[in-house]
DNA sequence: TCTGGGGTCCTAGGACCC
DNA sequence: TCTGGGGTCCTAGGACCC
């Protein structure tokens, strides 16, 4: 329901699209010496500032946006806003925790269409710039351009996205997408921030490496026991020992993200999507065969209508189940052939539902089918925005 | 203190082939 | 009866992001 990523960028080395066949965009050589900037535009509290627009009663008040809008189910925070957060509820905190902390904030359920339809007039917004524009989500985009004063188009950007929908933004403006991506954080909210090789380690170099776009609980933690702490610790790590560590692709990658070096090509090239997937944390955990049988055929019927409305065929269909309390397995298998046949999509999710082991509490399913990509040439034209936070 | 839903990419290890 | 080296494909699982 909420959320979605597309590409790769933060979280690999790949940058989401390899085909290097689709990157276009800023890539023309400058001879009047005006430098290549990356702005990366992020709407500040935007779940919570859409509810807010058309609530306007609401303005000023502890505001937080998630699940179903009732804080005793089993659901997590979308956005909260910055009365909320000041209470410590932030993204991703169980709705029951947050109810916890502010007692007195009005909850309410996630509207994804209401937030899709601001996004979209915002994006429409930043294309009018004439800036070559990624989409990364519903709030965020990348916006690459040539000029001489960046920050004057950063103020362009949010003078044109508050015209247009009444919305606040920050800008980070970088030399690269990481650089720009973290100076956003810096700005917060309703600023500007400039973050390029001249700053990176004066702004970052004693930071903790968990505040990189890339870098989670798990690897900072992995890379505090080789004795890596800070980003200047990981900018100086040898090469060998992050890839003996991560392997070769991420290994390079976080050597590479301790000095700030990122790619600078905004690609504004339509998404492919990969896949799709549905699934759903039940309130009440499923227990025997057939319960667990009619969930995946639901899951996977909805998932073969998001995979029929895209047209391409099914190749792959993987299962997610999370055993209680929250213990998460795949199990998955390519078919003998694609398909776009509802009846083989079902029955090879059903098929693996028989994998499942017996007699234990299930709290969540999920079904993914993963299509096959287009062959070189073709143009899949389609909404680029895909839901997101 | 209890943990959603929608995505992407990477790695390890097994199976299989030459 | 003990067992190579290299390659590819596949599944399972991990990590990250919003």
């Amino acid at each position: 329901m909420v959320g979605g990523r597309r590409g790769g960028t933060g979280a690999g080395p790949a940058g989401g699209r390899r085909d290097s066949a689709r990157r276009r965009g800023q890539t023309r050589a400058m001879s009047d010496g005006a430098t290549p900037w990356v702005l990366h535009v992020d709407l500040d509290q935007f779940i919570a500032a859409v509810e807010i627009l058309r609530r306007p009663e609401l303005a000023g008040l502890p505001v937080v946006v998630g699940g179903r809008g009732d804080p005793t189910e089993r659901a997590v925070v979308a956005t909260a806003s910055y009365e909320a957060r000041a209470f410590g509820v932030g993204s991703g905190m169980p709705m029951k925790i947050a109810v916890r902390k502010v007692p007195d904030a009005v909850f309410l359920p996630v509207d994804a269409p209401a937030y899709e339809a601001a996004s979209e007039q915002v994006m429409a917004a930043l294309r009018d710039l004439g800036a070559v524009v990624e989409v990364l989500g519903w709030d965020e985009a990348f916006l690459g351009a040539v000029t001489e004063d960046p920050e004057a188009l950063a103020r362009r950007a949010q003078e044109a996205v508050l015209a247009s929908t009444e919305l606040h933004c920050t800008v980070g403006i970088g030399d690269n997408k990481v650089r720009a991506k973290i100076a956003t954080g810096f700005g917060k909210p309703r600023g500007i921030f400039r973050l390029t090789a001249e700053n990176w380690f004066e702004v970052m170099g004693e930071r903790p490496t968990r505040d990189l776009w890339g870098v989670g609980a798990k690897i900072s933690r992995r890379l505090a026991d080789h004795g890596i702490g800070t980003v200047a610790e990981l900018a100086a790590a040898p090469r060998e020992a992050l890839v003996a560590e991560f392997g070769p692709r991420m290994g390079v990658w976080y050597g590479e993200l301790g000095r700030g070096i990122g790619p600078a090509v905004v690609d504004d090239s339509p998404w492919i999507a990969r896949g799709h997937s549905r699934e759903t944390t039940y309130q009440h955990n499923l227990t025997t065969p057939a319960e667990v049988t009619a969930a995946v055929r639901e899951l996977a019927e909805q998932v073969f209508e998001d995979t029929a409305r895209e047209g391409r065929p099914v190749f792959r269909v993987t299962l997610k189940v999370r055993y209680a309390p929250f213990v998460t397995k795949a199990i998955g298998h390519k078919l003998t052939a694609p398909t776009n046949e509802r009846d083989d999509v079902v029955a090879a999710a059903v098929e693996l539902a028989g994998r499942i082991e017996a007699g234990r509490e299930i709290r969540l399913l999920g079904v993914r089918a993963e299509m096959v990509m287009p062959e070189e040439g073709d143009t899949a034209e389609r909404t680029p925005v895909r839901g997101r936070l």
